[in-house]
DNA sequence: CCTACCGATCGGTAGG
DNA sequence: CCTACCGATCGGTAGG
């Protein structure tokens, strides 16, 4: 009856998905189920099948989507011939944002990613160690030409991986979060500690 | 037939609830059955409920287990008369230490406690605010003193509580962690960054 | 502790 | 896009 609404610029799918990243955010993968989300789009469960392949494929979509979107950006990134304080500052700033452009998707991709099926969970796990050995390189490049302090690259790393996800904190909270401040706080911190 | 063994010091709740808690961490809660917890311990599953009242119990033991010890300990923090910075040390170095040793129990409560059924889902959120509350009065005092530097205690606080989860990524890599350096990495880079 | 079982709900398909 | 439906699995209970 209800028929789905293509989104602008997007397919039928394109919405479908976009629905269901905002349902595996709010109640996880596995406690969604197709019923609700076809609800939620005002249709019967059996319609969605017409656009999409089944429900893990809906969670593929979605997490591959947001590691393309750290890779490409990586890759800009280690072209430009900048500090490496520059190069970090830029990672943290491009995480932070999508973080608060890409919210359910992105938190999708750090939460529920375990439910992939294989090939994909193994694929979706090579291409996080892969990013995060970039950022590694790096650092160690930092160090050594003495930009950084001598610290554990890897532990480094992971730190500011997991420190940028307090955006994730920010969306339940205040309502208006002011993106820049939220910004230069993080990525200070991060940098500069909270001394001097 | 097999009857549940009593973990040392412990009664049969508890043996079910340390293994729920492991089933919980690899698998989701949602995605975790009754029938593959009682398998993993060697009977049926209508046997648990002689043990148990439900299997969203399990999630409540584990989650305010974890929102308790914590709680515990700040109040500890706080009572201690020394410097802002030692505070924060301390607190950091509890979280990590915490992730080390109740490794499946305090990623549960990280990452499931979403599926918690009120009135506890509530209740895990006010404790959840209180402590960071806590934390952020903690900052406000050392900005007051001097002892760090202007920034937004909110962020500080979140950024904080985020990046020692960086902990979590640790169990799954190598596997001899040296937990002492972990420690001191982390420490440093939240407090004095990464420079100098 | 087990066997036997219940009602509910799940992802997905057939067929139009 | 819908109705009708399937087999599987779920959390949990009755009764011993």
């Amino acid at each position: 009856m209800a028929k789905i609404l293509a989104s602008k610029n997007g397919t039928k799918k394109d919405a479908i998905t976009q629905k269901a990243a905002g349902l595996f955010r709010k109640k996880g993968f596995a406690s969604t189920s197709m019923r609700e989300l076809a609800e939620s789009i005002g249709v019967e469960a059996s319609s969605l099948y017409n656009h999409i392949g089944s429900k893990n494929e809906l969670l593929q979509t979605v997490c591959f989507k947001v590691a393309n979107d750290f890779t490409v950006s990586l890759d800009a990134v280690e072209k430009k011939e900048v500090s490496t304080i520059s190069k970090l500052q830029e990672v943290i700033r491009f995480h932070i944002e999508m973080m608060l452009n890409n919210h359910n998707e992105v938190y999708v991709a750090n939460h529920e990613w375990k439910q992939l099926r294989e090939p994909f969970l193994s694929n979706f796990l090579l291409q996080r160690n892969s990013y995060e050995g970039r950022l590694v390189e790096i650092i160690k490049t930092g160090i050594k030409k003495k930009e950084l302090k001598s610290i554990h690259p890897n532990i480094a790393v992971l730190t500011i991986l997991s420190a940028v996800r307090s955006v994730e904190f920010w969306q339940r909270k205040k309502n208006n979060i002011n993106s820049k401040e939220l910004e230069i706080n993080i990525i200070d911190h991060l940098i500069n500690g909270l001394i001097k």
